[in-house]
RNA sequence: GGGCGCGUAGCUCAGGUGGAUAGAGCAUCAGCCUUCUAAGCUGAGGGUCGCAGGUUCGAGUCCUGCCGCGCCUACCA
């Protein structure tokens, strides 16, 4: 609503300015610091200023003067020493906003893909997981909210040196058989991506005190390339438990994928060998002769030396392989995966997994036109390759259309080290954060962090409700903790090093996920209780008319809340253009904040006066609509009761 | 050495394309529950926006240099 206001001033300007001044400016709208300054500004005149040569406080007044009326618009004003302040015609925004907005055209060709999440499937998750996995869904609930057509894509590893090593682990250290795993895996007692977990700190920490052992390693990642033995069938069957264990952690926070395309088989249907020819028929990569990259397929021009893609041994490195699955991505590479479902959400949405085998499901994926690849900044450089790759080639749009969506990592605070038993070397203990290491086991693990925060939760809503029925409780624990979880992943802008602290990720108060939803919990137990009392919702359309609207939004608390709340849309849009789900976050919460304060300041149920009573009871209908959609793009749900 | 990022209140962080008196949460202090849920609300204190220059009507924001911190810079992924 607000948007598509600010975008008639915005022609109504440009417009003006071309005839009056034979000028083609481009008309930007601001928003004043100040609310009494109007709720929208027109800097144009200061921009006009040089081109005319002439004072803008002048321009502006005749600007003002000559525009003429623009529709929704009461008033403009100009101030200060060249603003054009606007002040809307309150009460006919405000029966726009009741009659609802017409839904965002959208609808374009446009297809993105989003791929997020990509764990090595060899331990359970942990933290810096989360926050990849929260990033990356809420900005693709950003983009659906708009209407945009999105694929998630989650790409599974399952083939690679992480794998391997818990395997090396099973096999060699524990001298594990195939059905000793399975066994293990039958196990209820035992929680297998925990094993893992620990198996693979074990694995690497084997290695530092016996390199000889290294070996083990090479010979487990051919036997796992070459697909064969019980090894490579050890591989798999790790590597597909731990995926949906990831994919159940991921699924209690709300969090669903499209597709999981699979490193085995970009492999079996030789993705690289279609990408390699590619690469080298149009000269993107050469066959390096001195130096120390003697031997391999090297990329020029990223280093002085270049970086390396097929290793003189022949095998290809993790670039290349990504290069293939960036090239599927966009429908460049002409090849395609194999689909079988895997399994089907609560919400109907199908999870399909890539296979080597011909199905005749139909069913098709990639071909994007955008291509959003979440993966923290530690490997911006890699990323650089991909997309040089797709440029060396001669695909300079899709090069463009590739967007690293970088974030920075979540480290541990020395406090939570401390908190978590975590003993720290000495090295360590100086540094601001400590940085999560699979590898050594250093971290939180995803699903014991949630099971604090809804064993914390619990506490609050039984101390609370202590008469409903302790499932229902559990489950309002549940929403309440994943809220806080998104919330404090996704409040931190993208480039901001988290130094993870749990007492403040355990915090219900303040600037969290559960203020947001106890605001919208208000709203409604409002609506409710007045049904309670044995009276109706007030039929709006009927008995508030744009006249009964002006009456009431006289009052600028009024209006300021009203405004607020209408700009969802604009929020939502301006956060997806500078891609960062934290505005979103940021907006939920001032939208929380001014209901509170709302909510505190008036009495609604008990207010005496018919036409106030109606006009507050609608404020409290479009605050609660409105905070639970700008909920469910941060997928934060709103609990029945707090 | 090179590349990227960061430095804003005691702490943790926001501050689209330069714009009006630099904001929020936490913490601290002082108030508000017989009245729609106190996971809340009101108020107070707290700032040389790392430092120094530059660009202009105007700089936390843009440019240069310096200082401090982090990440990356593998024939690991």
């Amino acid at each position: 609503m607000f948007h598509s206001i600010e975008k008639q001033i915005s022609s109504a300007f440009h417009a003006h300015i071309q005839v009056r001044y034979g000028i083609d400016l481009e008309v930007a709208i601001e928003q004043p610091r100040q609310s009494d300054f109007g709720e929208m500004a027109v800097p144009a005149a200061f921009q006009l200023a040089k081109q005319l040569r002439q004072a803008p406080r002048k321009i502006a007044g005749e600007l003002a003067a000559e525009i003429g009326p623009i529709p929704g618009v009461a008033a403009l004003e100009v101030a200060g020493n060249g603003y054009i302040n606007i002040r809307l015609d309150r009460g006919a925004y405000a029966a726009d906003l009741m009659r609802g907005e017409s839904p965002a055209a959208g609808g374009s060709a446009e297809k993105i893909i989003v791929e997020h999440t990509n764990i090595n499937p060899n331990k359970a998750a942990h933290i810096g997981h989360l926050r990849n996995a929260t990033l990356g869904d809420t900005f693709v609930r950003m983009m659906r909210a708009g209407g945009q057509r999105v694929e998630v894509q989650n790409y599974i590893d399952n083939t690679g040196v992480q794998v391997a090593d818990v395997v090396v682990g099973f096999h060699y250290l524990e001298k594990k058989s195939l059905a000793d795993v399975q066994a293990l895996l039958a196990d209820p007692a035992v929680r297998f991506d925990y094993y893992c977990w620990d198996l693979y700190a074990h694995t690497s920490s084997y290695y530092k005190d016996h390199p000889e052992s290294l070996p083990w390693r090479s010979a487990t990642l051919h036997a796992i390339e070459a697909g064969v033995g019980e090894v490579a069938a050890l591989a798999h069957l790790v590597a597909d438990a731990v995926v949906k264990a990831h994919l159940k952690t991921m699924l209690r926070l709300d969090v669903e994928y499209d597709v999981l395309p699979r490193e085995s088989e970009i492999l079996h249907l030789k993705f690289w060998a279609s990408a390699f020819e590619l690469l080298k028929e149009r000269k993107a990569i050469y066959s390096e002769t001195e130096g120390k990259n003697s031997g391999c397929w090297v990329m020029p021009g990223l280093s002085e030396e270049g970086k390396v893609i097929v290793r003189s041994d022949g095998t290809v490195t993790y670039v290349g392989k990504d290069i293939a699955y960036q090239l599927w991505k966009f429908g460049l590479l002409g090849k395609d995966f194999y689909y079988r479902p895997l399994q089907t959400y609560a919400d109907g949405r199908v999870l399909w997994v890539t296979t080597d085998e011909p199905t005749a499901t139909g069913q098709q994926f990639g071909h994007g036109t955008r291509v959003f690849n979440v993966i923290d900044a530690r490997q911006s450089y890699l990323q650089d390759v991909v997309v040089a790759g797709l440029r060396a080639l001669g695909y300079n749009e899709q090069a463009d259309q590739s967007i690293h969506f970088n974030y920075e990592m979540v480290a541990l605070s020395p406090r939570c080290c401390a908190d978590l038993g975590i003993s720290l070397s000495e090295e360590d203990r100086k540094r601001p954060y400590v940085e999560v290491s699979g590898r050594k086991g250093l971290g939180v693990k995803a699903d014991d962090l949630m099971d604090s925060l809804i064993a914390k939760a619990l506490e609050e809503v039984s101390s609370r409700h202590p008469d409903d029925a302790a499932e229902k409780n559990l489950r309002v624990a549940t929403q309440i903790a994943i809220a806080a979880l998104r919330y404090f992943l996704l409040k931190f802008t993208r480039n901001t090093v988290i130094a993870f602290d749990l007492q403040e990720a355990l915090s219900f108060e303040g600037e969290t996920g559960p203020y947001v939803q106890y605001s919208a919990v208000r709203a409604r137990n409002i609506l409710r209780k007045l049904e309670e009392r044995g009276e109706q919702l007030p039929d709006f359309g009927k008995e508030l008319d744009s006249a009964a609207m002006a009456r009431q939004l006289k009052s600028e608390d009024f209006w300021q809340m009203l405004l607020a709340a209408s700009k969802v849309d604009s929020a939502v849009e301006s956060a997806v253009h500078s891609g960062e789900p934290a505005h979103v976050a940021r907006y939920a919460f001032q939208l929380a904040q001014a209901y509170s304060n709302f909510y505190q300041k008036y009495s609604i149920i008990h207010e005496p006066d018919r036409e106030r009573k109606v006009f507050l009871l609608w404020m409290t209908d479009f605050f609660r609509a409105q905070l639970e959609r700008t909920g469910s793009i941060l997928g934060i749900q709103i609990p029945e009761y707090m």
